[in-house]
DNA sequence: ACACCTCTTTCACATACTAT
DNA sequence: ATAGTATGTGAAAGAGGTGT
């Protein structure tokens, strides 16, 4: 019951908490829902998606406070204690004792574990290493036979970040097709998409009506909901050949055709018109930074597309076009 | 109860190559 | 030049821990 409560008055900050489990609304309770408040009173809504400059800035502003008033020599030793085992306890105490959580978060309007997340993808030397070798690729394969997923363990033994590994490993891990998709691929494709869309309509429809009438034929689907945050974990497994990227950019060529009723937008005088649409539309936006831009409110502005190709659109015509694109910022 | 941490899934940004 | 495909990597956000 108290959770219940917890829940109701994040929704003012949290518009989608109600998919949130338990267990993280309970973390959510502590500090976060004062720090909301606190920004209400101040007018600042809480954000979501990646950070701004302006954000990062404030975390390494927040980090550089910090250690100079307790006198710990480095964000890393910080962030990352564990690695320092003579150290640990003091550093963790100084942390208590200053309050790391409340200052780390301060002028960040979001809740505290994201800001902490991202203040350790910033320090992490682990972090920013680039392209794997072959000879690291043999190791990690290697090193999960023995360990299995114990990505810290790998993490220290390699110098990479545990979710590069992680996800590295999941790419490396089965040989897989590669080129054009045969025939029964797309159709194994279409089959897995189309059976967690419906999966998907049940569980909604069980949900807001609890009366089975509504089983009619009709499946009406909201845009959005043909690609964003489809469970492609699952539909890799049922097409059993591709990776789940394969099996998404596909996915996404597939529907965009159909959208736009086979017809190449982007070709010719009129692709150079939607061009002009896109830019004109995110200029009047009247955004900061890029990690501002709503891109499905600009798709729909500009035609019917899913965002994702939109947004690789802008992103190619802004390399091709743009000179030391860069070492500029958005606005 | 709270501070702190790990693993997994999905999305975004970036780039390269080939066929048309 | 564009579309399609593949893939490198960083990033966000979720679930679910541990230790004090």
């Amino acid at each position: 019951a108290d959770l219940d409560v917890i829940r109701l008055e994040l929704e003012e900050f949290i518009p989608h908490v109600k998919n949130i489990s338990d267990i993280s609304i309970r973390k959510m309770a502590g500090r976060d829902l004062a720090r909301f408040r606190k920004f209400k009173k101040q007018g600042i809504a809480v954000k979501f998606g990646r950070f701004t400059q302006k954000e990062n800035k404030q975390i390494q502003k927040n980090i550089e406070e910090f250690l100079s008033v307790t006198g710990i020599e480095s964000a890393e030793k910080l962030l990352f204690s564990h690695r320092y085992p003579e150290e640990k306890r003091t550093i963790q105490r100084l942390k208590t004792k200053h309050q790391f959580c409340e200052k780390l978060s301060e002028g960040i309007p979001r809740p505290w574990r994201l800001i902490y997340y991202r203040a350790r993808k910033i320090y992490d030397p682990n972090n920013y290493k680039g392209k794997y070798s072959e000879e690291e690729k043999q190791k990690l394969l290697r090193y999960q036979a023995t360990h299995g997923n114990d990505w810290k363990k790998i993490s220290e033994m390699m110098a990479r970040s545990n979710q590069s590994l992680a996800r590295k490993y999941s790419q490396i891990k089965s040989a897989i097709n590669s080129g054009p998709w045969s025939k029964e691929e797309v159709q194994k494709l279409l089959h897995a998409v189309e059976k967690v869309m419906k999966k998907r309509i049940e569980e909604t429809e069980t949900k807001f009506i609890p009366s089975s009438e509504t089983s009619s034929k009709h499946l009406l689907i909201e845009r959005e909901k043909l690609y964003q945050n489809l469970p492609w974990a699952e539909i890799e497994t049922q097409v059993g050949t591709r990776q789940w990227r394969q099996c998404k950019q596909k996915w996404l060529t597939i529907l965009r055709t159909k959208m736009n009723k086979g017809k190449k937008v982007f070709r010719g005088k009129e692709g150079l018109q939607m061009k002009i649409n896109l830019i004109k539309r995110l200029y009047e936006l009247e955004v900061e930074d890029a990690n501002d831009i709503n891109w499905t409110e600009v798709c729909s502005a500009i035609g019917d597309f899913p965002s994702a190709y939109v947004q690789a659109k802008f992103y190619k015509l802004k390399v091709s076009c743009v000179p030391l694109w860069r070492r500029k910022t958005f606005s």
